[in-house]
RNA sequence: GGGCAGGUGCCGGAGUGGUUAAUCGGACUGGGCUGUAAACCCAGUGGACGUAGUCCUACAGAGGUUCGAAUCCUUUCCUGCCCA
């Protein structure tokens, strides 16, 4: 007994919800290995730094002995997902689920363990589904617990659409949890309704109902939205090892502590003792080496200190060749793709957000004799290596 | 099927015949401050043209009225509400 407490000692570690409770001790104390459900939809490729408060907390389950059902919501992806937006979500092709499977597993199992974790696609069950197969699924839920929801009745009250496909989405996501018999499920907080969707629909087809784990959401590089592809605020496990040290040390400091609190297993109490400028910077050495390696992670910090710290120019710039003679500054900018247009070029430089070789420039006209080298920056992280061509 | 209200830039949302590439807010970009912190302050945010104002594209789509349209008319599409 004394030993199911310390277990959920460190399941409640870091949750919102545990729904309920008491099942999830009933479920520990058969002391069975458990299927945990985790689901994320192959749209986009990327798994970011809010997956991966997820993925910790998985990873701990496997270190507790169970395992792991990564399922990966293949068919309903090839639907798309309008998730609030009326405009149509293009439909990823097979292909690409394909390629953005093959990408997630390589991302996860950095994290998780790969002997206790099943990779399951939902396409192998609702390929074969008939119309007969849905309309059936659909009568186990009425319009009114649908609206229950509360983006759903929001939206609802504001008179802006919702297509019947939303309502389908949380009944497909929730009958994935009756074919694989979860006994818990792990998402988001924004995830807790499809999350108990998935328990009714399992006591309706006489199975144990999943016990329902909300994590919370991280908030993304603004400190404010969560953290998402979308909103552009993420941070990405496949960005640069310099990108990923930037964006972590550009959050603020209250973030950070959330970031150490549900990204890292450090004790806040010493990360709180250190002047908050190294915190950080230990917490971006930490996640870089994480998904990278050592070597990586120093050379990142060591670019960061140099760009931002030093003012300097970081090692291993891109190189833009040049053969003209002469170059317009307003067209070289366009030609490195440090702008997209001519207008912007210009923007920046009355701005002077533009320098040669570590000089703000102030004049437009500007011609460039290609007679030697050039480091061409744009704001503050943008670098060029201008070389003639001769 | 009938009636009504709407559709404006990345988002929200003004404008309802004329200095309107379109007030304002958010977002984003640049600069300042700093620990590249955050917060804050300032500036900017359709495109083309070698620099000078001119042109092109844009207020759901198409057509029309007008010297002139996001703004008026016709029609199509889309969304919501009410009635059936």
């Amino acid at each position: 007994m004394k030993k199911t407490e310390e277990i959920l000692k460190k399941i409640r570690k870091n949750t919102v919800e545990i729904v309920p409770e008491e099942e999830l001790i009933k479920k520990l104390n058969r002391g069975k290995p458990l299927r945990i459900k985790f689901g994320a939809d192959p749209t986009a490729p990327d798994i970011h730094l809010g997956h991966v408060v997820i993925l910790r907390k998985l990873r701990q389950f496997q270190e507790l002995g169970h395992e792991i059902l990564f399922i990966i919501g293949d068919f309903t992806a090839q639907i798309g997902d309008p998730s609030g937006k009326s405009e149509t979500r293009k439909p990823v092709t097979k292909e690409k689920i394909i390629e953005n499977t093959k990408t997630y597993a390589e991302q996860i199992f950095k994290i998780l363990d790969k002997n206790r974790t099943k990779l399951i696609l939902n396409s192998q069950w609702f390929n074969n589904w008939s119309l007969e197969d849905m309309i059936k699924l659909s009568a186990h839920y009425t319009v009114a617990q649908m609206l229950a929801r509360a983006d759903f009745s929001k939206r609802y009250k504001q008179n802006t659409d919702i297509t019947i496909l939303e309502f389908i989405y949380p009944l497909l996501q929730g009958f994935d949890s009756v074919e694989l018999k979860a006994d818990i499920e792990i998402g988001g907080t924004d995830q807790k309704f499809n999350l108990l969707v998935g328990r009714e629909l399992q006591r309706d087809f006489g199975q144990e109902p999943q016990v329902v784990i909300t994590l919370p959401l991280l908030e993304g590089t603004d400190g404010v939205k969560k953290m998402s592809k979308s909103l552009n605020n993420y941070i990405g496990v496949t960005d640069f090892p310099q990108d990923m040290f930037g964006k972590i040390m550009s959050i603020s400091d209250e973030l950070m502590l959330k970031y150490y609190q549900l990204l890292t297993d450090f004790s806040l109490e010493e990360v709180k003792e250190q002047h908050p400028r190294n915190a950080k910077r230990s917490l971006a050495k930490h996640i870089v080496s994480l998904f990278y390696d050592e070597k990586l992670s120093r050379q990142a910090e060591k670019d960061f200190e140099k760009i931002f710290v030093g003012k300097e120019i970081p090692e291993n710039i891109e190189e833009i060749k040049i053969k003209e003679k002469t170059i317009w500054i307003v067209n070289l900018l366009v030609k490195a793709d440090l702008v997209k247009t001519k207008n912007e070029a210009k923007r920046l430089i009355s701005q002077g957000g533009i320098k040669i070789n570590q000089e703000k420039i102030t004049d437009e006209n500007l011609d460039l004799i290609m007679d030697k080298e050039y480091i061409l920056q744009a704001g503050k992280r943008n670098f060029k290596k201008i070389v003639p061509l001769s």
